[in-house]
Parts: C-alpha cells; structure tokens; sequence
DNA sequence: AGCACGCCGACT
DNA sequence: GTCGGCGTGCTC
C-alpha cells in the first residue's frame, strides 16, 4: 500500500529533503510552503513543507510530522518554486535557501498572528551599591541585554537559557524595562501622488517599457549616465504599477545609500512603501515582509535580501545600479539578487528594469544577443559631461603621489570657490613598508600579504584578515633602519594634501574616517553644505552621491586594475571611472576628471576620452570574448581551505575527478592555489569550471554537489560552490 | 549545523 | 582509572 509522505526542507547544510508521515493527530495535510516542527535526530526542528507525495512502502520507517504551524501556506507556490529553482541553480541545500525568504521571527514555529513580542532593554547604569548586589545570573542577564541595545525580546532571552524570575526580579529593581514592541511599520494611506515632469527622453523609456510590460516579461536595461534621470523613469512606472493595483519590487545595493530615493518614492507614489533591508529590528522586519505579503504595501523597497519578499501582485521588479556586486551574497548562499530577479519576473509573467550608467558586461552582452532590450537616456537632465584629461606620468616630477598638472587644476577650482575630489582606492598610508637596507617588507603573520602602514592608529594592518601590529623601528630581518614607506594611501594623500593647501579645509572619508556611528552623514552632510573643499575618498564616496559644488575630479592611480590577475578588473575599474567621473559637474558647474597614468596609450585609458563606458565596455567584451572568458563562456569556483595544506588540494583533486567522470564536456583548472594563498593561517584552494554553456553548467552542478557531500576528504575542509563567480580569488 | 559515538592522551 | 580532544558518521 503506498504511504503518503510528506517532504520536509530543514535548516541543515545537506542538499536533500527529508521525508515524513503526516501528523498522527490529524486527517487534512499540511500543504507545501507550510511550516512544520519534525523530529530529526535527536533534536526536533522546523522546516517547510516542498511536497506531499504518495511513496511505494519506503525502505525505512518514517518518523511523522511533530506539528503543523501554518493553516495556509506561508510561502506561496510561485515563491517555492522560485526557491527550488535557486537551490538547484546555486547548488545550495534548499533548507538553507528558503531560511532566506522567512523573517529570523518565523524561522521558529511562531505564528503570524501570534501575541507581539516584548522586548527589553537594561536600563541606565545603576550606582555602585546596586551594582554590588547583583547575582551572577542578573549579570550574566544585563550582559547579554547589554549586547542588544535596540532590544530582545524575552522568548529569546528564554531560549538562550535566562529565567524570566531573574528578569522579573531585575525589573523590581529598574535594572531593565520594557520597551514597547516597535510600532508594525505603517502603511501610510494613498494620497494623491505627484505628478512628475518628464523629459522626452525620460518619457519615451517610460512608454518602451510600459507598451512591452502589457507583454508581460521582459528585461529593460535603462541605460544612461549619472544625473539623467533613471529614478524618474523607474518612478514614474511604479506609479503605474502600484495604480493599476499591483506591487512594485525595487531593489537598491545599499540603503545607506538611498534615503533620497526612498523619500523620493514615497512622496511620489501614493501607496504603502515598505522598506526591507538587514539591518533592521527583527520586529520592523516582520512587519514589512507581512505588509507586502497581504498585498497592503504597493512598493518594498530593499536590498538584496528583499529579493526573496513574497509579493501576491507583484507587477513590476526594478534593479537600481544593477552593476553593483553588492547584490552578489559572497558567502554561504551565494546567490545574484539581481539574477534571481530576472527569474522572478520571468516566473511572474511581468518586466523587470536592470538600471545603470555602467552596465555589467554579463548585462550589456544581453542587450547585444538580444535577450535583454535597451533603453537609452543619453543626455544628463541638467549640467554637461565632464571634460577628462589624461596625465602621462612618465618621467614626471611628483608631489608625493600628484603631478603638478592636478595639483595646478585642484589649486584653480579651490581658489574659484570649487568643490575638489581626490579619488584613491586604497586606504591607510602606505601598502607596504620596506627595509632600506635589505629589501624585506612587513608582512602579516598569518596571512600571505604586505602589511598596510595607518599612520592614525601607528599600526602595521593586515588588509586580509583585520590582525595588526606595531611596527617596529627596525627591519624584523636585517635589523637595519629605516624603514620606507611605499606607495600611497589615503592617509597619506591627506598628509600631502596638507602640505600642499594648508588654507584648504580637507576631509577625507573612507572605511576609517567613518567608522563611528553616523560619521559617513555627517561627513556627507558638511560637504553638501559646502562646509569642506577638498575631499579624499574611496569607492565610498563614487556612489551615487550628489555634490552640486564638486567641479574637478582627479584620479590618482589609474593604473591599478590595468593589469590584474582578475579579469574583472578592468570591468570595474572602467565601472569606478565612470560613477566617480560622474561627481563632477553637476548642476551649475562644468566638471573636469583628471586621470593620473603610466599607460596613457592603454585601450581603457583612451576609451575615457569618448563615450567612456560605452567605449571601454566594447574594448573589455572583445578581450573577453577573444580569451573565451565570462559572459562567453559560464562559470562556477569549488574553493576549500583548512589549515593544512594537502586537505583542501586532496579534495579538490577528488572533486575534480568526479566532474571529470560525470561531466566531461566542461572545461576545469586547477587545483589552484588562490592568489593570497593563506589567509588567517587558513591555506585556500579553488577548482574553477568553465563551460560552453549554461545548462552543461547547470546540468552538472547540483548532482556534483550531492556527490561532495558523501567524500570523506569534504568533512576535512571548508568548502563551498560559487555559481557565476565574480572574483575568481 | 548539531549531535553521538569512539578511540587515544594527561589529569583529579 | 576517567575527562575530553576531534575525526567520523548521520540526520527522513
């Protein structure tokens, strides 16, 4: 007699489901997209319903569904198979993939409807006497409050082995308090939204995508150069949308990034805006993911992440900066949010915007097979392209890291009243430090890099792995002094900066300038208010950002990424140029880049004269194609690493044995070790896989997986698949 | 992942 | 003698 079985995805790293009998204690089935609690080892533990299906007496006994916790089903169909098709292309073991789409809050068994939470909070530092009678267990409490500033909420507290006595007595004494449930996020009412002018341009992309979308799917490259109006674009069709009673996705790399344009959406469009992203309270998040789950919210705006937000009308996807390689998960689940949203609009039956200035290579060589369709805004709405000059550095006195040409430029546009931008993608003060004497450089003990010399903190630091040291004031190898500095960070570039206009107010603003809390807005806020005139940055500030004072531009080191082991690298620095070009000359002034090289015949560097992106995205796609690299031909990297070295080497020999017997059409190399061989004493191995295709790819990938997991050599290492990787290191 | 089982070293 | 190190195997 075939038993009905029911298969259960669990938050494990194995790719398999795990079957199940139905509950003993109830006649209807729990559908799939339900969430169940199962027994599972010694343990019990809650996964998803994927299937129910009636199974031939199976080999062994089945142990049964525990408990059902969703009457209908969390995760809709669309949304499930959306997330099998992930787990399949990715390679990932689906319990793990569908955590992805459920808020932290119900991952557990709780309901939707469940009571609210309630969330506490230590509270002021008590006097030294009240101090002074505290338990063990209270301090062991207040600490782990201490630990959550915005809040946890007391099942938590429960669950990491706190009693709610303690808690009640620590309250008795106003050591902690409650602190209200955060409001669920709310859903303003429509209001009438604004009418937004649009150029012709802006106009007719609205109307290329709006005729197609009647289509149903359909991919849109919104094309067009920093300050020619996308975000009105992608407005004015999620006020489309959101009219005709439908839901908008719009993903964004980074939130940090877009206060504007969420504020800009809402104001625009007259409907329910959730924003979801993850950095926020687990509660808001639940609020949000509920609100676009019911259909209440017309528009989530969110970061990667929100890719995976279940939308029962969803109508339209946008892609913001669709180049961005944030919207690559680099660990664990290494998924594109921005390829899982073609998928998704695809699945849907609905178009999907892909925008940017600086098109990934992958995009743009969509557009040209003609896969993706292309809408161009090439005019800026307001202002005119930068002038660029280029900087043969050759045989150049220099100041430090400036030729006199920049720092001639800098010192007119200062004097005129101008804004100035000194770009330089390094931070620190100097990459490396050497001995005079004998040659040898300061190296990081546990990683196979140069140290980098910060001259803020006096510590030698380790770029790879975070561990720093004092620098000594002798060679470590020869014992001779000095040490020399070589090469220039941003610290440095300040330091010379300095010397050269000490009238100047200066600021620089990278991952250490603006490490404290709120130091990037304040930073940003005192440029727009004009209250600095000469600033320093890394890729921080070449995104997005809006500077109307910044009249010039100077690109200290071009010549970094020219030559690069990663064949990504000139994609993204053509991608860099471009967004940090773009800061220059808006509104009201003409903006000038200046381009510092020792390569000023190389391709790259000439195609910044023309249409750059566009020139020098056609230059990088021959190379790829001439060298049969991405997007010609489809990736994937198996990388392992421990801290012996014949483990990760030993299992990607084995893995690369088994791809050879099952796949043998696809091309693979290595093992290898990665650039930066060692890495927090850890030794990392990859395999890289190429194929002609992307189903021989696809094919493969899943069913090699399965097979890895059973290798005796795969429990002696970390390993993990990266599908389409974007840095092969 | 998390947990149990099992087989070897240094300690109350 | 046993506590515990982590290598190995398994979870329906």
């Amino acid at each position: 007699m075939p038993a009905t079985v029911i298969a259960v995805a669990l938050p494990v790293p194995v790719r398999a489901l795990f079957d199940y009998l139905p509950p003993e204690d109830s006649d209807t089935l729990p559908q799939p997209g339900t969430r169940v609690t199962v027994p599972f080892g010694t343990r019990s533990r809650v996964g998803v319903v994927i299937r129910i299906h009636a199974s031939p007496p199976p080999a062994r006994r089945l142990k049964a569904v525990t408990t059902v916790h969703d009457s209908e089903p969390m995760l809709d169909a669309r949304l499930m198979k959306l997330l099998g098709w992930a787990a399949e292309y990715y390679a990932h073991p689906p319990g793990e993939v569908i955590q992805h789409a459920l808020p932290a809050l119900l991952r557990g068994g709780r309901s939707l409807a469940d009571e609210p939470e309630r969330l506490w909070q230590a509270s002021a530092e008590p006097d030294t006497a009240a101090r002074r009678r505290t338990g063990s267990r209270q301090a062991a409490l207040l600490e782990f409050l201490g630990r959550h500033p915005d809040g946890i909420d007391e099942r938590l507290l429960v669950r990491h082995g706190h009693a709610v006595a303690t808690l009640r007595s620590l309250e008795r004494r106003g050591r902690v308090h409650r602190r209200d449930a955060p409001p669920p996020v709310p859903v303003p009412p429509a209001i009438a939204p604004l009418a937004v002018a649009l150029s012709p341009a802006q106009r007719a992309a609205v109307e290329t995508v709006a005729a197609g979308g009647a289509n149903g799917f359909g991919v849109y490259l919104v094309n067009g150069v920093t300050g020619s109006g996308k975000t009105e674009v992608y407005l004015e069709l999620v006020r489309r949308t959101v009219a005709a009673g439908r839901q908008a996705l719009l993903l964004v790399p980074e939130i940090g990034l877009t206060p504007q344009l969420i504020d800009r959406v809402r104001r625009g469009v007259g409907a329910g805006i959730v924003v979801m992203h993850s950095g926020l309270p687990d509660g808001e998040r639940l609020a949000a993911w509920r609100s676009a789950r019911d259909g209440s919210a017309g528009v989530v705006i969110g970061t990667r992440s929100a890719v995976w937000t279940p939308l029962p009308h969803a109508g339209l996807i946008v892609v913001d900066e669709e180049h961005d390689l944030s919207y690559k998960q680099r660990e664990g689940f290494r998924y594109s949010a921005r390829d899982v949203a073609v998928k998704r609009a695809r699945d849907a039956g609905i178009p999907v915007i892909l925008g940017s200035a600086t098109p990934a290579l992958e995009t743009l060589h969509n557009v040209q097979s003609g896969r993706y369709a292309q809408v161009r805004l090439a005019d800026r709405a307001q202002g005119s392209p930068p002038a660029v000059r280029i900087v043969d550095l050759r045989g150049r006195h220099m100041h430090g890291a400036f030729s006199d040409t920049l720092l001639d430029a800098m010192r007119r546009e200062l004097a005129a009243g101008h804004q100035v931008l000194v770009f330089l993608n390094r931070r620190g003060y100097s990459p490396v430090l050497m001995c005079h004497a004998c040659g040898a450089i300061e190296t990081c003990l546990r990683c196979d890099a140069p140290l980098t010399f910060h001259h803020q903190q006096q510590k030698l630091l380790c770029h790879h792995c975070g561990s720093g040291r004092r620098p000594g004031a002798e060679c470590r190898n020869c014992g001779a002094a000095p040490l020399l500095h070589v090469g220039h960070g941003t610290e440095r570039l300040e330091e010379t900066l300095r010397q050269q206009f000490p009238a100047a107010r200066i600021l620089r603003v990278d991952r250490d300038s603006t490490r404290a809390r709120g130091a990037f807005d304040r930073m940003y806020r005192a440029i727009t208010a004009g209250d600095a005139d000469l600033l320093i940055g890394t890729q921080m500030l070449a995104k997005g950002h809006d500077f109307p004072n910044l009249s010039l531009v100077g690109i200290v080191d071009a010549d970094r990424g020219l030559f690069s082991n990663d064949f990504r690298a000139g994609e993204r620095l053509a991608q860099l140029f471009v967004q940090v070009s773009g800061r220059a000359g808006r509104d009201r002034t003409a903006g000038t880049v200046i381009v510092q090289t020792h390569f000023p015949q190389h391709p790259l560097i000439r195609a910044l004269k023309g249409d750059a992106y566009g020139e020098m995205a056609q230059v990088l796609l021959e190379e790829r194609r001439a060298a049969q690299l991405p997007p010609f031909t489809y990736w994937a990297v198996l990388r392992a690493e421990d801290y012996r070295v014949e483990r990760p080497r030993q299992f990607l020999t084995e893995a690369r044995r088994l791809l050879e017997r099952a796949a043998p059409g696809l091309e693979l190399s290595g093992p290898h070790p990665a650039p930066v061989e060692r890495r927090a004493d850890r030794l990392r191995w990859q395999l890289i896989v190429q194929a002609a295709s992307r189903n021989a790819l696809n094919r493969a990938m899943a069913p090699w997986t399965r097979a890895l997991e059973a290798l005796k050599s795969a429990r002696a290492v970390r390993w993990s698949l990266d599908i389409d990787p974007l840095e092969v290191l």
